[in-house]
DNA sequence: TAAAAATACTCCATAGGTATTTTAT
DNA sequence: ATAAAATACCTATGGAGTATTTTTA
């Protein structure tokens, strides 16, 4: 009946709203956002009235054709995601092993800037009694600690059998095309690198002339020549930084790759599969990929 | 049907829900906490037995006598806590005026103890184009400031007329009887103080002997002789600290006083009222005052 | 005119209330 | 014996769906 609350600066909304608005934001649109969660069109809306009415303020300035942000809106957004953090994390508290533990993980070097330090630590936070270890490196050789049991679980590339599928992203082309005349100068990983080897059958099946410029040892040393204009490279979506300019046509067509994670096969380590199904569900929630 | 969420790390519960758990820890019981929250006891037993089922842990140890938290169910209140802190800064967020502005508070000091520390700071940053000052002293000394223009609000006990009272507590006898054939011996503020007034007409209502021997100038200096054992004192409940003894009986009855805001006459400071507002709510909240 | 949000209206799931039973002290 | 939590059962609120209208680029 009453709009007024008898605590004005009381919310008693619940969860699941708060979950539509980031995925309004995250679609830019209420109808996207509604597939993402699983709900109608009508429902979204509904759910976003109800919280400006509660809030007595806009949160998003809206037509028909556009949709953006009200600064109001900015805050409680930013607001809303830590509270849904908070209670991701309270969950995977409660349900954290209380013994003593220890987790090895190794990520293939190109899926560290996908803010995985904010993954882990959150995870460290809610598992107090684990000790993580981790390893960065290139697939193969992270591989190869897992099968001398040196590490539980490692997320790479389809470099082997074995691994469960994570999630898919594109391979894109970037970089600096070269002069019309010039041949195509390719920044690569060294041996053993699955990219490699697909950028040079692709390049193989193309007319014109090219040549392998750089072989670099580090995702670092890639991206670095990149942004120097050193060349072009085939780099998987998330390894994309801000700078690296993407080549849209013009090249071959790349296959989608996939990130997996592999566990050790001597050792079960509860924790592992624990992290893995953690990770799958973070990602999933910022809406950067999409799950398999 | 299926108990199962498709996320198993993400909770989907209702603010109210969290409320009433918070509730539960503070009152110790689901009767008493029921009442706080304005349900009935099956409501939050319900709501209780719902969170448990979805986190799959229980929260509490409980007969129909005893109630304690389990080892997770400290953990999830924590977060409990948190999410509802950050959830109700949202809303004061949201309201917040943008316009440059200027807050000039003045606490009373026996009030800093209340961890007013931790309001401030929220407020503050839930009103990033706020500038506060804060002022501590005596009563007395922060209405003549208000008086004089130099402060926009005052929180102070019933020393003046034209206050708004915000909650109410117990005077509490606390310190250290002397010997059964010495006078009493009283810790008392420096005039003018109401409490001292209080304090003085009590001993002239009783029969035995007593004395004024330490007139001090501040709160602070008042506790520390309380806790060196230099003689009683009456303070407000939440002037307590850890070491003071509270003396249960054998003294004089204490009326209950109260807190007051004091807003200046002269400017209106829209701030000052919505400072006051969110502090009620606040303090109430927690459960540590019982609101007017 | 087309794509998206708002609205109208219906329905049903479920949260909450009442009444009662169970439990532990 | 009593105080509190659990349970059973019922009711009603309000959230979500379907269908439709409105809006604006």
């Amino acid at each position: 009946m009453s709009n007024a609350n008898r605590s004005p600066f009381r919310l008693d909304t619940d969860l699941t709203v708060l979950r539509s608005l980031i995925a309004v934001i995250e679609e830019g649109s209420f109808s996207a956002a509604a597939e993402k969660v699983g709900r109608t069109q009508s429902a979204i809306s509904l759910q976003i009235a109800k919280l400006e009415e509660r809030l007595d303020v806009k949160l998003f300035e809206r037509t028909s054709r556009s949709l953006s942000q009200t600064s109001e809106g900015e805050i409680f957004i930013g607001y809303a995601r830590k509270i849904l953090e908070l209670a991701d994390e309270a969950v995977l508290s409660v349900s954290a092993p209380k013994e003593q533990s220890m987790l090895r993980v190794g990520f293939a070097e190109y899926l560290v800037p996908q803010h995985l330090h904010i993954h882990l630590a959150r995870f460290k936070r809610a598992h107090p009694t684990c000790d993580l270890n981790l390893i960065l490196g290139g697939g193969a050789d992270l591989l190869c600690l897992l099968d001398a049991g040196e590490l539980d679980v490692v997320f790479a590339g389809p470099e082997a059998s074995g691994g469960k599928q994570l999630w898919q992203e594109p391979l894109v082309w970037c970089g600096q095309l070269p002069a019309a005349d010039k041949p195509l100068e390719l920044i690569l990983m060294q041996e053993p690198c699955s990219y490699r080897a697909i950028a040079i059958s692709a390049m193989e099946a193309m007319a014109s002339d090219w040549k392998i410029s750089i072989t670099a040892n580090s995702i670092q040393a890639v991206q670095s020549a990149i942004k120097a204009g050193l060349g072009v490279s085939i780099l998987p979506a998330s390894a994309l930084l801000e700078d690296i300019p993407v080549i849209e046509s013009a090249l071959p067509g790349l296959p989608v790759t996939s990130v997996l994670s592999y566990l050790s096969a001597q050792e079960e380590n509860p924790l592992a599969q624990r992290f893995i199904d953690y990770l799958l569900c973070y990602l999933e929630k910022t809406g950067a990929l999409q799950t398999a």
